[in-house]
DNA sequence: TAGATAAGTTAGCCATGTCTAACTTTTGTC
DNA sequence: GACAAAAGTTAGACATGGCTAACTTATCTA
């Protein structure tokens, strides 16, 4: 597992670390990989229900900044994973499932997005790192993120 | 326009984003993922000559959790983009323009790494998210960071 | 209600980054 | 110095997520 703490909390230090707990640190950010785009469509999608009263292959493609071909590919593999339910040219609606990863996507992305701008981050910079960021932040860190949001408050 | 969540029990509001601003974000986090594989090579290559005096395919890939054909078909990729010098069968260097990029890359990890410590995190932790996070940390936000880091320190 | 316009799909292309199988080169050992 | 083992490369496959061009379907409007 770990080689060197670093009790002195020199934080400019590279940690040496074992070949396999590299690995599975670039394993973990694949993976990571694979589930994005899923979850922003979704995320996305959740978000024009809602604010816009449905969601159409048109709205998504230009908030995502993507062709609409790109859309009807990727809407398709939604489908196909079960997130998503629709008919040729008609709007995209989420099953229970779909809803479910939405959601949290959605909470995720509001903690990240308030975390940073809780550092002094301005909105629009804190929206386009959280964007990626989203994607890679654990549960334990989420929770942090959470807890040190907290502590802001207290402070303001 | 603005949407409160239903429960009250969460106090982060959804922001209603413009769609060209939203469209810049998602590009942003798209871009990010196109110099992903050479930061972290070049990165990782970096670590090795210094730590093992020689960059070796099949270190590389032992550390990234990929198979060694991998290595060489990402390495000449690097090649052609000027990061890296190198002759078949022999040792990996970095270029000028290589080691610059290299330098940036350990530095900012570094930096996130520090960061998620400081927030309570765990090392292992830390590292596996931060391997995902560096890649979509702007300027604005990785001085933040360090700014915060400063702030852990004085109150430790 | 016909015709025009907008929206959506299909087909086919491309780059990226992974893999396995098979081959080549280098290195180590006797 | 020969040969076995290790390291590295090549070839070819595949999934993902972009794109354009051309076609189909739905919607709007005169
Ligand atoms: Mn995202
Ligand atoms: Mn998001
Ligand atoms: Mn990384
Ligand atoms: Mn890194």
């Amino acid at each position: 597992m770990t080689k060197l703490q670093s009790h002195g909390r020199e934080p400019f230090e590279t940690v040496d670390r074992a070949p396999e707990a590299q690995a599975e640190g670039f394993a973990t950010v694949r993976q990571a990989h694979e589930s994005e785009m899923a979850e922003d469509y979704v995320e996305l999608i959740a978000e024009l229900i809602e604010t816009r009263g449905e969601a159409r292959p048109v709205e998504i493609a230009e908030r995502l900044g993507v062709k609409p071909p790109t859309v009807t590919k990727n809407i398709s593999r939604l489908k196909a994973a079960g997130l998503v339910r629709r008919e040729p040219y008609r709007a995209i609606f989420l099953t229970d499932s779909g809803q479910e990863l939405a959601e949290a996507c959605r909470q995720r992305h509001r903690i990240v997005v308030a975390f940073l701008c809780s550092l002094g981050i301005d909105e629009e910079t804190a929206e386009r790192d959280a964007e990626g960021i989203e994607h890679h932040v654990s549960k334990t860190t989420l929770e942090a993120f959470g807890q040190a949001l907290k502590q802001s408050w207290r402070h303001e």
